[in-house]
DNA sequence: TAATATTAACGTGGTCCAACAATTGGGAAT
DNA sequence: ATTCCCAATTGTTGGACCACGTTAATATTA
């Protein structure tokens, strides 16, 4: 690897980080590095650029948060794109005003990416997939408390999001985590000790495994309403 | 102005600049700080969080590539909110391509907002909303260079998923401009000038208005994937 | 002897410290 | 009102130590 890189010139106004940021940008732009490659260690760039530690930390920071690299103790830093993954992260906290709105957002959302989905999940969905599902679905239906189930519960409609292999959408779910974490326990006290959420997955995933379309609509659009329709009646 | 935000814990695996970023953003979340106000200053932040000063330091230099602080000498740190600019800044590197995973991922996720909600958007369509739909087609049409014509190509996009009346839809869709903006300059340079996007737009319309779910779908799905496979000729 | 398990040295990022430089808002002097 | 200076604050530096993953050297076993 040659990393040959051009020491941007400190202009006026830009701070020494900013200088060490610039120039990683086209350390890896010119040096013809992309996702995977690793980047050298923090000490060998401060050599490289001729500055302090602390500076190059605070440059890698900004790439961090930027999600281009990803750096791991003991392992350094290697280049990825995790830029989509940032740019969603950063609205995460703009859905904390609970509305009745949002709730109907959220749960539109939650059509299009469990119900809509259908044609891509059944293309992918494997049996390894399955199986995680029945065994998640399993510790849900041992879960003692009610946010613990409802952390289960959720894990196992992640886990179904996850199958279609998109980071986009598994992101965007992860951001609506809070709201549908709420949901989630306002429907759990009465139905789930009985065992009837556990059902539905069930049903959701006997549907699935028999590759039937028109059942697992149904029944998966039926389970998340019912648990909506739990939430509406109580106040927000 | 209170500043008695909780120390968020220090779980494994989260290093001390993460707590502190998650600390801070918690202040300014449910702390009631909102645009405008100032934060403590560096060292005060310090003994807030029984932290070294580079620590501090480290969290600010992500809070400010999230764009929401501001931080100027002798001033200090002032809340701001530059997320969208600094979102779109994120795609606007050149230092680094999108990456063939997230053009999938984005793609995947059109389909679902734009082929998968079929049933949503018919049962909500308005004339009002195809006569939009048109003009903002004919303005498309009438687009004479690449970034313009991408710019209204997304508009028209925008406008679709905007039927289905969701704001965090329509949120996530915006988070994503950059990137669908990308595909879609990669896409135009040939198509649009033959008119053909615009015909394929018309068409999805038409399918639209005659509440002709199969072509609609197909015509929609088609119309993506047109860009899909110009994408992929190119090297990434 | 070769393969494998154990161990010790090394190197890495994470954190901390103490100092100095650079910037600039605001007060003092004119 | 203007200028100048000071003090407060961020910016940068160079060092130090720690925890721990990696790796190479070493011991153990088949």
């Amino acid at each position: 690897m040659g990393f040959d890189g051009e020491i941007a010139p400190r202009a006026a106004g830009r701070s020494a980080v900013d200088v060490i940021v610039a120039s990683m940008r086209a350390m890896i732009a010119d040096g013809g590095l992309s996702v995977g490659d690793k980047l050298p260690t923090e000490r060998e760039l401060c050599e490289r650029f001729q500055t302090s530690r602390n500076t190059v930390r605070e440059a890698m920071r900004i790439l961090k948060a930027y999600g281009i690299v990803d750096v791991r103790p003991k392992v350094g830093a290697t280049i990825v794109d995790n830029r989509m993954s940032r740019a969603l992260d950063l609205f995460s906290f703009n859905m904390l005003d609970v509305s009745r709105e949002t709730f109907n957002d959220i749960q539109g959302f939650r059509n299009l990416l469990e119900v809509a989905s259908v044609d891509s999940l059944f293309d992918r969905i494997t049996d390894a997939d399955l199986e995680d599902l029945h065994a998640i679905n399993a510790e849900f239906a041992a879960s003692r408390s009610v946010p613990e189930a409802a952390e289960e519960d959720f894990r196992f409609h992640t886990r179904l999001v996850s199958v279609m292999g998109n980071k986009a959408m598994i992101d965007v779910y992860q951001i609506m985590k809070p709201v549908i974490l709420r949901i989630m326990e306002r429907g759990k006290t009465r139905r789930s000790i009985e065992g009837q959420v556990f059902r539905e997955h069930e049903g959701v995933l006997d549907a699935l495994q028999a590759r039937d379309r028109i059942a697992f609509q149904y029944r998966m659009k039926t389970h998340l309403e019912a648990g909506y329709a739990h939430f509406t009646s109580l106040q927000i």
